[in-house]
DNA sequence: CCAGATTTCTTTAAGTTTCAAGCAATTGGC
DNA sequence: GCCAATTGCTTGAAACTTAAAGAAATCTGG
């Protein structure tokens, strides 16, 4: 932040309504996005975004994430992925076991079905996410990821800044 | 789309995953200041996210709003909104009556003494806001801005592509 | 005017989500 | 070995969310 001279007087209120409307923009399209693949999880396969995700974070990690991993990956409450995982277990698609060296810790699987399910769902969705973005050209793409990745580093420069654990 | 006289071939596999990583970019970045400032908005005012866009709706608009409008801008289902109108009804923040017009529509609005708190929020909401785009250039807020708005185009046309109501 | 379609809102069921509190297992210090 | 702190997960309450179905009011084309 550049301060020429002495413009910047001590009590002049700075001007953050561009913050704050970059906010809401981001906040839009990713509202947009995301109503769009829930529509079509739902009208195609009739599952959840949230299932999907949770899937998602499986197929990365064939032996297995333990609940917290899932949580932290997910960014969500430990209490929301016990509830989503047990849905999941009991649809078949995953498989959970007690680790041999920590008895607190489950393990979480995608099982042989679950795994097929999803990469089925996971090949469209793909194609879902491309069509979203078509108008973007490849630079527009490279761009938004660059900015978006220094926005994520800001982001959370600012929440460690506060304590993280409100 | 520029397609270079014969290079690409009808059944090339297109390759789509920057894209892909670039919604989970986009999500991870919302994700991370939505939950900070969730964080921030319980343990300063003991408001949730979800009333505290409500009130920054109604605000916009002193002579209210029916609650079909309120659903349409936050992107919610009616429903959802039925519910929070209710509690915020309840604690006094919003002021509620049927139309003399149209005895379907109810035109929800806040009080004074909403409008007081919800004034008192935003004002800090807007300098955490800053906080958390602090990295970003004024350049760099202005390139996200245009990208960001051409992914809402983009992923408007989308949605209207495949007809918008599932 | 009137029957059918549409719009607005509410209700319902199922699921997602958070926070806080609690339990069980492990780890670390002594 | 033992006690305190920590870690991993579950539970419970309240709120949020959606999709779908339903009720009420309005609109539209005879």
């Amino acid at each position: 932040m550049t301060l020429d001279s002495e413009t910047k007087a001590v009590e002049l209120p700075e001007h953050h309504g561009d913050e704050l409307r970059l906010w809401l923009r981001l906040l839009t399209c990713t509202t947009l996005i995301e109503g769009e693949v829930r529509s079509r999880l739902r009208e195609r396969f009739d599952v959840t975004l949230p299932r999907f995700d949770l899937m998602a974070q499986l197929d990365k990690v064939p032996e297995g994430m333990t609940l917290s991993d899932v949580s932290k990956r997910m960014m969500v409450s430990n209490g929301n992925v016990t509830g989503l995982v047990e849905r999941l277990v009991e649809s078949g698609h995953l498989d959970r076991r007690t680790s041999d060296v920590d008895r607190r810790v489950q393990v979480i699987r995608l099982t042989k079905a679950g795994r097929a399910e999803f990469r089925k769902m996971a090949a469209e969705h793909e194609l879902w996410i491309a069509d979203i973005f078509e108008d973007l050209t490849p630079k527009d793409v490279r761009e938004l990821m660059r900015l978006l990745a220094k926005t994520k580093t800001s982001a959370q420069k600012s929440a460690r800044a506060r304590g993280d654990r409100g």
